[in-house]
DNA sequence: TGACTTGTTCAAAT
DNA sequence: GATTTGAACAAGTC
């Protein structure tokens, strides 16, 4: 599931790879992943053109060309890049294979076919046209409270709104949220300042260190939820149990004990236990 | 078999 | 008008 460290790390993939070359011909097999752009202005642009330099905003990898443009792709839930050498076999189903003129290809893979391709001109524009918020490694700490502090929705929906904050999905927002003791249901504008600060910090630290990683899960094992998203495990903190609940739609994993619903208009108090996993909440 | 999962979009509700 | 909610989408897993 690429949220923003697997997304960097796409982008350093491509950074090691395949810039500087150009594309000879193009396979093609993503119709319905197509945004605003036609099949044709995919071949006409990526033809004859090179990877000049890469970009990412959030969860979306921007590809600048040489030849005006930049080709955008999405991962969706199971997007995935492979650079292929002529003496090794590319993948036989993939949405996009670019074929360069030394003989090496750069395949784009999308099984669930829930990922996005499009040709941009103006990055800028894109992201401002579609609305999508300040990447979550950009954002400055006040910048995040002020825009938190007037959602009414539970704290790991908003979390995961790419128009508030771009780059957080599922599996990040509830490391997160644990890491900064919040209850995943409690509501944005009802947390306190001081909350609202841990969350951020709790982001910035993660998503830093995963990017380090360059999203290799098993450098952040020292992380609770991060794959080991389940019911009924035991809290490194307080050694209560893990519980489920649906948020917004969507997952959430939490430990009850340590995450308690915060709502200061009635300044409900959260739980204060400290404890010493991950390199949060000590300091 | 069918429930469940993911990120994004869109329509409906507030 | 702005914001929030929830269904829908595809397809792989269990």
């Amino acid at each position: 599931m690429p949220e923003l460290p697997e997304v960097e790390s796409f982008k350093r993939y491509v950074d090691n790879t395949s810039l500087h070359q150009t594309i000879e011909t193009i396979r093609f097999a993503g119709k319905d992943l197509l945004l605003h752009t036609s099949e044709k202005k995919l071949r006409d642009t990526l033809t004859g053109n090179t990877l000049e330099e890469t970009f990412r905003h959030g969860k979306f990898l921007f590809i600048k060309l040489r030849r005006h443009g930049h080709l955008l792709l999405h991962f969706g839930m199971t997007g995935d890049l492979e650079y292929y050498t002529p003496d090794a076999k590319s993948p036989r189903v993939y949405v996009l294979l670019l074929a360069f003129t030394n003989g090496n290809n750069l395949v784009f893979t999308d099984s669930r076919r829930l990922g996005k391709i499009a040709i941009v001109n103006d990055v800028d524009a894109f992201i401002q046209e579609r609305g999508y918020g300040v990447d979550a490694l950009k954002i400055t700490e006040a910048a995040f409270s002020k825009i938190f502090q007037k959602r009414k929705k539970a704290i790991k929906t908003a979390l995961m709104d790419q128009k508030i904050v771009a780059g957080v999905g599922n599996e990040f927002s509830d490391e997160i949220l644990f890491q900064a003791r919040i209850h995943p249901m409690s509501i944005a504008a009802k947390l306190t300042e001081v909350q609202l600060r841990k969350i951020y910090h709790a982001m910035v630290t993660i998503l830093k260190e995963a990017v380090g990683h360059n999203a290799d899960r098993s450098k952040l094992e020292h992380y609770f939820f991060l794959g080991n998203r389940k019911e009924g495990l035991k809290c490194p903190g307080c050694k209560g149990t893990t519980e489920f609940k649906t948020v917004g739609g969507r997952s959430a994993y939490f430990c009850p004990a340590c995450q308690k619903l915060y709502d200061n208009t009635t300044a409900q108090a959260t739980s204060g236990a400290a404890f010493a996993t991950g390199k949060l909440g000590g300091g």
